[in-house]
DNA sequence: TGCCTGACAAATA
DNA sequence: GTATTTGCCAGGC
């Protein structure tokens, strides 16, 4: 296949559209079940130029756990909002208590699509 | 065409 | 536990 950059792109969002709530993803486990292994900085990349309201994109930490974004930025305060939101807890930009999601793949391309 | 930057990851100190 | 270094790839100038 020829995993076009514009591919890659929609595969990424694919990933991250279908985290459940509550659950969080580390931009490179995102990109490995995108099917693009080490590409972590091409999803930071996407979901920074995503325009999609829907896209819950602040499930997506880094491998740390942590928020990608600088604290005290706007996307920043967004994300942590949103986060606890959903029953996740965050401690000076550390999130706790959210696990992993791990059976992804199923419900990213196993179902119906 | 070539260099620099970046919402990163993993390894090392 | 944090701080630093290296590697990777895509996009912008």
């Amino acid at each position: 296949m020829t995993t076009s950059a514009a591919d890659s792109r929609e595969r990424i969002l694919r990933v991250v559209r279908s985290i459940p709530r509550g659950q969080v993803l580390g931009y490179g486990e995102v990109a490995r079940r995108a099917g693009l292994p080490g590409r972590a900085r091409l999803a930071a990349r996407v979901l920074s130029e995503n325009d999609d309201p829907k896209l819950p994109w602040h499930r997506v930490l880094r491998s740390d756990g942590r928020i990608a974004l600088p604290a005290g930025s706007p996307g920043f305060d967004l994300q942590v909002a949103r986060l606890r939101a959903e029953g996740v807890t965050v401690i000076e930009g550390r999130v706790r208590g959210a696990r992993p999601a791990a059976d992804l793949d199923e419900l990213v391309w196993g179902p119906p699509r």
